[in-house]
RNA sequence: GGGCGGUUAGCUCAGCUGGUUAGAGCGUUACAUUGACAUUGUAAAGGUCGGAGGUUCAAAUCCUCCACCGCCCACCA
């Protein structure tokens, strides 16, 4: 009877909600002594997000671990929660509402905070529902959301001391404006792209000024020049009268060495209110600010006629203008970085405005140290330089947002304020009396905070802080950081600064990078575009685990990587290999029960079993032990991948290949138990779900030892002679097999093999495996001519239908090469003289090997 | 303008603290198929590790330069 395919529809779910229901995803309530924690924050998807192949990644990392160092006797602790994400959720409601007809500005913002929150009630629970689905074996019980009472209070309380330190100031700069959004962006929240533009050449009295937005120039209050420009030395300093399209204008000529000789004319039209550089000049040189674009993306009432048009429309009425008074010298085609809103892609208008500010030199000092020193290891290294870079050249952090959605700034202004210069008083409730006046009416800045504000205190601020509770106190510093590269600015170094201004420690140990996951033409998978794959309908199709091993397996950290849906039904079919084995097991030991009295399997690994121990016994053994203590260093060391790979390779081509092919000939059951059992918890981690689903196969649905909380196998110290004697019958069977194909004999065809040599005694003791791995009938003795082949210490001679020497000449040829290139090696006496004696022993050792073997064949 | 990554089999990628005759998966080819598994098995073909120099007894691996592709940062109007 066949058995049927493994089919995780239907067998994941019950798993999953009987693994939430045991408790264990809380380190309080697992079993047994643990003393050591181990902990990991989750970054927290926006809670109107929906589940992407980037969580799908970060999910299966975090859950390895987790699951590894839960099976390791730790407290293993993951904490899971959702963003309330500002910018992203606010947009998202806004449409929403847009297609009702109603604008957040009518109905006010109390009102439309009720809408995003009804938002969240009903989607909130589908973020974490669909991170259940992959398996997370996280803690639901400590579940947080950036915006929960205790989270806000973090906020005010990190808000309040930053403002009482002096740290977070009020301003009036030049910063990004979306007029989408109505609010002011931070650096990192704007995308410079390259988009194709005109560079107009305009005249400027006895200059030509090159530029790409002559919209701006009724903001111009100074004309540019470099220092060394000779061109220009006798303007510097003067002013110059001229003629505009909206009438004669009079400006300051200035030198500035932000100005680019080669760049256009070299003169540069200055707009302080409306560009960085400009701005930054402006400050220099105390110039004028003129804005002339407000926040509604229109001209000013200071941009005279053009006022109230569009920028877009300005720009084209302006060139228009210039060229009916013939001051467009020329126009060229130009490429310009562009910024954009990273949020809702519109472009952003650099402008002056009065803002909140941090200071962040002083908090990046002790965050640079941290990962200098080691106490933070990010991995890949290569980021570290990435991270120093940003890290030096930080600038103040603009944290405040013209958004109803988010943490209220805690700053309070009296009512007589701009009367009395009253300061502004920092304080989570209304204050009682203004300090300046004795007033005492206030009102509470309307603004709201930076998202990356609050979850820049994630990993203590849902550990409880700021109150000092003991799983602060367990689980701070966290262990793990699982993040992708794209947000280690915007969240991992606030974090790493928060947390050592805040905590006076690192937040984490380390920080682990995957990559980004690209479609299968190397492009970011893109929702919009339909180039990405969907996680949960693919989950469906192939199995989770198998998702979860094809983000893993062959992936490096840091590195982006393609994934096609052909990997993800490669671990299907890995997946469904395991279940067979498992089937294979569970036959088995219904057909041969273990040796009677039930023999431990302790005493299994110590080669018991009365020495009835066959080669390849002993060989599984070495090779389990062998893979115990190279996948849990690698686990330990963060690796992975390679980790993941070498549980494949084991689990096909050793033991399905090898070893569950010859239980058909000489079965140890208990052997073949204790492998598989050790082989469902080392692939536990990794695939969760169908190491599960067999362990109940095997035990039956139970709480109280279900896989997810068994011991991690412990390796010993061992020699591998046993595998060094089974990888020769290895390549004997290899050998045959080989020759076979080679001479195109019906698999199933049953040959006479001919055996002499050194070697004979031992291969004929192992006579049975031999014939049915190989298909023959194993004789020793007779010898006729050139051997088919040489292994194990035996020369073997096929009694072929009809023999042909073709084979061997080749095995003979490509014999001579090595052993040239040995011999070339050899005679090298700066080899001989400098490579250690270890490794020039060992080539001699290979050289004599090879020899005596094409000896043997060619005899 | 600065910086990072990639370039290894037809495709997708590992390997890169220098040391067997460079690996895997998919694909291809040949053969097989009723007893765990066709989501399978056995075997084969396929690579001068982007190019050029250099260091070394020894380089896919370390150094220098170059090319192409991708990305990040930055005030070139």
């Amino acid at each position: 009877m066949a058995a049927e395919a493994y089919n995780p529809l239907g067998v994941e779910q019950p798993i999953y909600k009987r693994w939430e229901a045991s408790g264990y995803f809380n380190p309080d309530k697992l079993p047994g002594k643990r003393t050591k924690a181990f902990s990991i924050a989750m970054p927290p998807p926006n809670v109107t997000g929906e589940l992407h192949l980037g969580h799908a990644v970060g999910v299966s990392v975090q859950d390895i671990l987790t699951r590894f160092h839960r099976m390791l006797g730790e407290k293993a602790l993951w904490l899971p929660g959702t963003d309330h994400a500002g910018i992203a959720t606010q947009i998202m409601v806004e449409r929403l509402l847009q297609k009702e007809g109603i604008s957040r500005h009518e109905i006010g913002r109390e009102t439309f905070l009720k809408h995003v929150w009804t938002w969240k009630q009903k989607y909130g629970d589908r973020i974490t529902d669909q991170i259940r689905s992959l398996g997370a074996s996280c803690d639901w019980s400590r579940e947080h959301f950036t915006m929960d009472p205790n989270l806000t209070a973090a906020v005010q309380k990190a808000f309040i001391q930053l403002f009482n330190e002096g740290l977070i100031y009020r301003g009036e700069r030049l910063i990004h404006w979306c007029a989408r959004c109505q609010t002011a962006l931070s650096d990192l929240e704007v995308k410079h792209v390259q988009e194709a533009g005109h560079l107009y050449y305009i005249t400027y009295g006895p200059f030509t000024v090159a530029t790409t937005r002559p919209e701006t120039k009724v903001g111009d209050t100074a004309l540019a020049v470099h220092p060394n420009d000779q061109r220009y030395a006798k303007y510097v300093g003067e002013k110059v009268t001229f003629e505009t399209e909206s009438g004669k204008l009079t400006l300051p000529v200035i030198e500035d060495k932000l100005v680019d000789k080669e760049f256009g004319t070299g003169v540069v039209k200055v707009t302080p209110a409306h560009d960085p550089a400009d701005w930054e000049m402006g400050e220099r040189h105390h110039l004028e600010m003129k804005q002339v674009i407000g926040e509604d993306n229109r001209m000013t009432k200071l941009a005279g006629k053009y006022t109230g048009m569009l920028v877009t429309e300005a720009r084209d009425k302006i060139v228009a203008d210039l060229q009916a008074k013939n001051l467009l010298k020329k126009i060229e085609p130009h490429t310009a970085n562009v910024p954009h809103c990273d949020r809702c892609n519109s472009v952003v208008q650099p402008l002056v405005s009065k803002q909140w500010f941090m200071t962040m030199k002083p908090l990046a000092k002790p965050a640079i140290a941290a990962v200098k020193s080691g106490k933070i290891q990010i991995i890949p290294k290569r980021f570290d330089k990435v991270y120093f870079h940003w890290m030096n050249n930080i600038r103040d952090w603009c944290i405040s947002r013209q958004l109803w959605w988010g943490h209220q700034i805690p700053v309070w202004y009296c009512r007589n304020e701009a009367e009395k210069k009253c300061k502004p008083v920092a304080s989570v409730t209304e204050p009682k009396k203004c300090a300046t006046c004795k007033g005492v009416h206030f009102v509470q800045d309307q603004d709201t905070l930076d998202t990356w504000f609050s979850s820049g205190l994630w990993t203590f601020s849902t550990l409880g802080w700021p109150k000092a509770t003991k799983d602060l106190e367990t689980y701070h510093p966290t262990s793990v950081m699982e993040t992708s590269w794209d947000i280690l600015f915007f969240w991992v170094a606030r974090m790493i600064m928060f947390s050592l201004k805040f905590r006076k420690q690192v937040p984490f140990k380390t920080v682990y990078i995957h990559g980004l996951v690209l479609d299968k033409n190397g492009k970011k998978m893109s929702k919009s575009k339909g180039t990405g794959i969907d996680p949960l309908p693919m989950a469906e199709k192939y199995g989770t685990d198998a998702i979860r091993l094809s983000l893993i397996l062959g992936t490096t950290p840091g590195q982006d990587f393609r994934l096609s849906e052909e990997k993800i039904a490669g671990y299907r079919n890995f997946i469904n290999k395991l279940w067979n084995i498992g089937n294979f097991v569970e036959r088995q030991q219904k057909l041969s029960p273990p040796l009677g009295g039930g023999v431990s399997t302790e005493a299994l690994r110590e080669g018991g079993r009365g020495g009835r121990n066959t080669l390849a016994d002993r060989w599984i053994q070495e090779r389990t032990n062998w893979l115990i203590a190279d996948i849990t260093k690698n686990l330990k060391t963060n690796k992975l991948s390679e980790a993941g790979q070498a549980l494949y390779d084991f689990v096909w081509h050793e033991l399905a290949d090898w070893y569950v092919e010859i239980q058909k000939i000489q079965p140890n059951t208990a052997l073949l138990i204790d492998t598989y059992e050790t082989v469902l918890k080392l692939l536990h981690p990794f695939a969760p779900f169908v190491t599960e689903a067999l362990w109940e196969k095997r035990y039956g649905k139970m709480n109280k030892d279900m896989l997810m909380i068994q011991a991690w196998p412990k390796a010993k110290a061992q020699k591998n002679t046993a595998t060094k004697e089974f990888t020769k019958l290895q390549n004997l069977v290899v050998a045959i097999r080989n020759v076979r194909a080679t001479h195109k004999v019906a698999p199933h065809e049953k040959l006479t093999l001919n055996i002499a040599g050194a070697g004979t005694k031992t291969i004929l003791a192992l006579k049975p495996m031999i014939d049915v791995l190989a298909r023959v009938e194993v004789m020793s003795g007779k010898s006729a001519g050139k051997p088919d082949g040489h292994e194990a210490g035996v020369n073997f001679w096929l009694e072929l239908p009809k023999a042909s020497q073709q084979h061997v000449k080749k095995e003979v040829a490509s014999l001579q090469q090595y052993i040239q290139s040995l011999e070339h090696k050899l005679a090298n006496e700066h080899f001989t003289k400098n490579a250690p004696a270890a490794v020039v022993e060992g080539e001699r050792k290979k050289l004599a090997e090879a020899k005596a073997k094409l000896q043997q064949l060619t005899d």
